[in-house]
DNA sequence: CACAAATAGTTGCGCGCGCAACCTTCAGGG
DNA sequence: CCCTGAAGGTTGCGCGCGCAACTATTTGTG
């Protein structure tokens, strides 16, 4: 248990936020990573591509804005998805630059089945966590998001 | 602002824990790469290894444990911090298949000065956190670490 | 209306990562 | 003693990522 003083004058890196949060949000990562990766073959990006679109049909930058992903990188999940017949594109013909990103038949079941799971996964996760730490945890997630302006959508 | 009630049954990524955390984690690497990256030429595994060696000279593996990085990982950051001698290696007489890294002067320099930096960039961020919100955070983050055994040394 | 600048998206390329295989050295049992 | 298995590190390889450059389309401006 790392309950670190504010004001230390040496480093150790099991004790440095930065790097925990790293180690945290790779533990976490793996700790989702049996529902879309073994169990549906998805990995970071194309789950992401997913569950953004899953709610709204939108546009690739779209979702790279909302997920912070570069936009090569959703690209190339497009594709893979389109691939799979789990999710389609229709052009646009205000604007036939951009198109449409869409769940398909196929990639709505998958997607009815995997949120449920996922949703499931982080509840058991964050179970550990009292009421109250929850909320505290939470809260500071909040605080450090605003600051790094990581919620902003530019 | 994300506060998400505990009982959500549709998927929105920006309100998804294990999501905020890889982004906030992603964020704050790039708040704290100004320091060691841009400014001591170093990438993330060379600055672990800097880290972890600056305080008491260890093994490679020791390193790898520590950090939980890929031990190819570290052994290519080392490679690479030895050529710019910033470290050095000790053969160790009782098991010669291990060798003691630790700094060299130049890297104990660099060390010396980038410490305080990191530590205060640290601080400069927990900063937005009010005292009660850090601790709150704080210990979130002690007890999901805990949850997933990611403090343990095996 | 033409031309410059911006936007949506794709692709070539180099690099860093993890896996698996490997080399060397050590420990321990038959 | 040998010889098997394990441990500390290193290296070959394939893959995914981000950068930069590119195409195609749209918008803005003189």
């Amino acid at each position: 248990m790392n309950g670190r003083p504010a004001a230390e004058q040496t480093l150790e890196l099991s004790a440095f936020v930065p790097f925990r949060l790293n180690r945290l949000a790779t533990g976490v990562s793996q700790y989702l990573a049996a529902i879309y990766q073994a169990r549906f073959g998805l990995d970071i990006p194309q789950w992401r591509v997913m569950a953004t679109v899953g709610e709204t049909a939108c546009t690739a930058q779209h979702i790279a804005a909302s997920t912070r992903m570069h936009k090569t990188r959703v690209s190339r999940a497009i594709v893979e998805l389109e691939a799979r017949d789990l999710i389609e594109r229709a052009s646009n013909e205000r604007d036939r630059r951009e198109r449409q990103v869409r769940l398909t038949k196929a990639g709505q079941r998958l997607y009815t089945e995997l949120v449920p799971l996922a949703l499931e996964r982080e509840r058991a996760l964050l179970a550990c966590l009292a009421p109250e730490q929850l909320h505290g945890f939470l809260q500071g997630l909040d605080v450090l998001e605003n600051f790094l302006g990581l919620d902003a959508q530019p």
